[in-house]
DNA sequence: ATGCAACCTCAAGCTAAGTTGAGGTCAAGC
DNA sequence: GCTTGACCTCAACTTAGCTTGAGGTTGCAT
């Protein structure tokens, strides 16, 4: 067997379980930077298969792709990451998450005051006006949590 | 003055920070039941100002419109809710935010293991294939998620 | 009774993250 | 050497959660 380090668009999407539509969408957005045949075909690195995993882990912790983005760019590009590369970036989502923890933690103590007054109003109970930017943003309106 | 239980959309979006067309919009999806003046000009309760306060506070928590209504739908309409109506509710809430909390300890942990071996690799890591459904749910492909 | 800010509706546009379909090309096995 | 499944592009459509704009009406203060 040849054992070319390059797989096809529809070999990485079974082993990811991402659609081709979606692997090729991950192309166009800065995701993904497959080599091309000459007759025009994707060829992607085995180690893309990694790569398309962190994407969904990723959105898993809430990230938009252009924020993922930004965390792959410091791969190494061409060549296969290295373990430490990925370590780098594993413990930058796990502070990430921390920092989710930490919000909602927050978020439900508060909403436990509000049991006890049953207020839930913006002055008296400050769930809101503080600690928005941070995480949580969730699909909401951009222009009232910016 | 007057004082009577009734504000104007300007009123409520002065109180609750969500722009004008925004709160129509939630009219429009069912999130408020306004009344309206003889000149078609939609008429709010006050109570609504908590109500559109919950609709911040759900969002945050990653739920959508629709799934919020469903909340909402359990409030007496037409006459002002009581502390009873708002902390039944209040409580629904705080067992969310305990679920996402639980939830993405068990993604801590699960990526702690993956920092150690770097693996990052489907297959091994499980960070994915099952805790799925729950929460987390993300602004992501609805298509592959669920 | 008039001015004007605040309200109204309806249609179109926006972003994110894709999917779907039409119409055409590539490459690998027989 | 030809067939056929996998691949290609490009444009249009989808859902959520809004915003923006055009064109018109209301209602409160003077």
């Amino acid at each position: 067997m040849p054992q070319a380090n390059f797989i096809t668009i529809g070999h990485l999407s079974r082993r990811t379980g991402v659609a081709v539509s979606a692997l090729r969408f991950y192309e166009e957005k800065g995701l993904l930077h497959p080599l091309r045949t000459g007759g025009n075909q994707r060829r992607f690195l085995k180690s893309d298969i990694r790569r398309v995993s962190f994407v969904l882990i990723a959105q898993k912790l809430g990230l938009g792709l252009a924020e993922i983005e930004e965390q792959l760019a410091k791969l190494p590009e061409g060549r296969n990451p290295t373990l430490a590369d990925w370590q780098k970036i594993s413990r930058a989502m796990r502070e990430q998450i921390d920092d989710k923890i930490r919000l909602l933690n927050r978020t439900r103590n508060q909403l436990d005051q509000c049991i006890g007054c049953g207020c839930l109003s913006l002055q008296k109970c400050q769930l809101y006006n503080k600690d928005d930017q941070l995480g949580l943003k969730g699909p909401g309106p951009r222009a009232v949590l910016d």
